[in-house]
DNA sequence: ACCCTACATTGGACAGAATCTAAGGCAAGG
DNA sequence: CCTTGCCTTAGATTCTGTCCAATGTAGGGT
C-alpha cells in the first residue's frame, strides 16, 4: 500500500482531493477501519467529503484489488489496506480487535474437487476466533 | 438439532408457540436461511408470528450454540442449524447460496503458535468464495 | 494558458437488516 | 387456578449502504 496513488494514477484513476484523503487515511494506521470511521477519520481533513463518496471510493479500491473487504460479525464492513501480501485474521470476539496473520499452508489445497460441488472457488477467508491477551483475563 | 426442543426445555427455556415453530423451520430443511426466510416460513404456520420474534428467538439459539450465524457480505445473516458438526462453507458472491463442505486437514494446525500474539484462539471459520454452478456460466 | 467533457462529488432520499420500546399475553411453578 | 415474570407484538428507530439528479472539476486537447 506504500504508493498507492502513484500505481492508481497509472491506471487512469481521476485524482481527486476527496480520493487522496481516503487513501491517505487508509494509508497512516493499519487499522482495519469501518466506512464510517473512514469517513470520519477523512472528514478531520476534508470537513465537506461526503458519505457516498467514501462508499464509492472503499468500493473503487475493492474493486482494484489494493483494500481488502473484512465483514467480521455482520455489523459494519471493515477495510484492510493490506491486499498485498495475502494474509488471514485473528478476532477477538470481545472487543473486536482485528489482527493480520500469515498462516503456513494453503487453505484451498484443502478444499478436495469431490468437495466443492460444482462451484469455481477462487478465495478462501479465514477468520480465527478467540480472545485477544487484553481481553482473556 | 435432531431433540433441540428438549435440551432447550432442559436448560429452563421458556417454550411459546411461536419458538416452537421457529425451531421446527430450522430443523426442516438443512438449508441456510436469513432470519427473513425463518420468519416468512414461520408464518405459514403462524401467521400472526412477528419479526422480533423471530430475531429474538434465532439470537437466543445462536447465543445458546444450536445454531450458527453466517455473516456474508453485507447481505443478511443466514442461520445454520447444523451447529453440531464442524465445517466450513462454501459462499456464492453472486447469489449468496451456502453449502457446507467438510475439508481434510485442521485449519487450527496452520497457525503457528509464533502467529497467535497471545490470543487464545478457540474457534476457525473457513469460508470459500466463489461462483456456484448456475451462477458460474 | 484556457476550455471541454467525461467523470467525480454532493446531500438527501431511499432501502434492507436488525434492534428497541411499551403495552398486553401467557407458560410454568406454586 | 393464580401469580409472576418472561415473551410477543407492532411499529418506530437505528444502522449500513446505495441511488439519484444536479453540480463541480481533473486532465487532456488546442
Amino acid at each position: 500500500m506504500s504508493d498507492l496513488l502513484g500505481r492508481l494514477r497509472e491506471r487512469g484513476w481521476r485524482l481527486t482531493a476527496q480520493r487522496r484523503v481516503v487513501a491517505e487515511v487508509l494509508d497512516g494506521d493499519h487499522i482495519h477501519l469501518t466506512a464510517d470511521e473512514v469517513h470520519a477519520r477523512a472528514a478531520e481533513r476534508l470537513p465537506e467529503i461526503s458519505r457516498a463518496t467514501v462508499y464509492n471510493t472503499l468500493r473503487e479500491l475493492v474493486h482494484r484489488g489494493e483494500v481488502v473487504e473484512v465483514s467480521t460479525d455482520g455489523r459494519a464492513k471493515r477495510y484492510d489496506p493490506n491486499a498485498r501480501s495475502p494474509h488471514h485474521h485473528l478476532l477477538c470476539a470481545r472487543c473486536g480487535l482485528i489482527r493480520d496473520v500469515h498462516p503456513t499452508g494453503d487453505p484451498l489445497s484443502d478444499l478436495p474437487p469431490s468437495q466443492s460441488f460444482g462451484f469455481t472457488v477462487s478465495e478462501v477467508e479465514v477468520t480465527y476466533r478467540g480472545f485477544c491477551p487484553d481481553c482473556a483475563i
